[in-house]
DNA sequence: AGGGCTTAGTGCATTAATTCACAAAGTTAA
DNA sequence: TTAACTTTGTGAATTAATGCACTAAGCCCT
């Protein structure tokens, strides 16, 4: 009733958000300086009713008969998701996976630093991995603490999962990346995203199936959309 | 109206039966025989209803008052997902992601084995990693061919996403999983999955930060369910 | 063989997401 | 100033997903 409830923004547009963002970005470095909802439902390959839905709950930042300013939505959008700041990143598991995330500048270049990386095995416990050294989980509260981290990355193997998911919980996180196939257990105050490359492959499975099964006049393939968490 | 009418699994669905899938292994490995909508539900963090629902897509394989069986389940939904065989995949991207997912036992693990690597860096090109020896992306048609190839996977940079794509469907290929932060364009007869790794950790950010504004209290975090593709 | 208990399957109400379609607001040009 | 044109913002219709709550089935115990 007063206008404190928060902007409620629905999931499904908050997923959005972020693709549109990365369209924005590429737009302002090929110096584009407006846009309408018709071009960034094509660049998105989705609904311009959608778009323009979606930006509306950003609040009323477009001037009809005109479109949308590249830099000033840029800067709304940035500020609805809360990245006006960097978030510091700790991975945990540092297998093949969490060493190539370490190293990935697509976490930087987002504004996500990862800070740190843990192990829980001490063969790995201090070695350097891109000019970072493998901490101990056990340490993990201890670094959380000194390294201001808000996220953690589970890339540990599933059995190891839930104990890094404790540890991280533990160390008072709230913010968790998942890697291992499996659907951890924790609060529901706490944020988690599962990013299973399994089931990625396995829905592909389904669509590449239908296609075989139909002679390949299948439906056509799965929507824009993102996936989730808990 | 005949039975022809393929069998039309709701999305939502579909994403969610690899996750039941990954917890009846767990179940399987450890002995148990059989389950219960409400067991499943509790596991995979989900209400029951939609549990059987989501199960009553595949056929009627309950029985009331007893449950579902592991492996007859199992079973079944190996089926529907295509997963009664497995499906040859080529990264294309020998960069740092590229190389650990060719390394990376989950895709292995789960019937899609990893069966070439390619890149179009001539400073790459025949370098080995995990016995692959990096091939040139030129070459893909044969390699797609030859290989029997059903699956694709973008690891390139931003820049060079859509060229892999391209050079992928020239080969024939109609499952595509990307994990370059861009919206590819494909015809729409192809399936395309999108891992963009800074979109999850942004989703994040926006629920860590409305818990930062509402002083903690702030709603549950978003719910299962998963993540596409155009 | 019958009653009580458990649990699948599903119709239906509810909620969420998408899309349509149009009025409101702005631009441009004569 | 006015008319033609563009494009946003949004109410309303539609479609999809969820979850309740009940019925139908099967098991187990006495």
């Amino acid at each position: 009733m007063t206008q404190l409830q928060r902007r409620k923004i629905p999931d499904a547009a908050i997923a959005r958000l972020p693709i549109y963002l990365q369209i924005l970005n590429n737009l302002a470095a090929t110096n584009v300086l407006r846009f309408s909802s018709d071009e960034l439902a094509a660049l998105a390959g989705v609904n311009a009713a959608k778009v323009r839905k979606d930006l509306s709950y950003l609040g009323s930042y477009g001037t009809r008969g005109v479109g949308y300013e590249v830099t000033y939505l840029t800067h709304q959008i940035k500020r609805e998701l809360g990245l006006m700041r960097e978030w510091n990143v700790v991975v945990v598991g540092a297998g093949n996976l969490g060493c190539a995330l370490a190293k990935f500048d697509g976490f930087l270049s987002r504004g996500f630093p990862v800070v740190a990386i843990v192990d829980n095995d001490p063969k790995k416990i201090g070695r350097t991995t891109s000019s970072l050294t493998v901490g101990d989980v056990n340490d993990l509260k201890n670094i959380v603490r000194d390294e201001k981290i808000s996220i953690g990355v589970i890339t540990t193997s599933s059995a190891a999962s839930q104990a890094a998911a404790d540890s991280l919980l533990d160390a008072g996180i709230t913010s968790i990346l998942n890697f291992a196939p499996v659907v951890l257990s924790t609060p529901s105050s706490v944020s988690v995203r599962n990013v299973d490359l399994g089931v990625e492959l396995q829905i592909l499975s389904y669509f590449e199936q239908m296609r075989f099964e139909t002679g390949g006049k299948s439906e056509n393939a799965p929507q824009l959309n993102t996936a989730g968490a808990r």
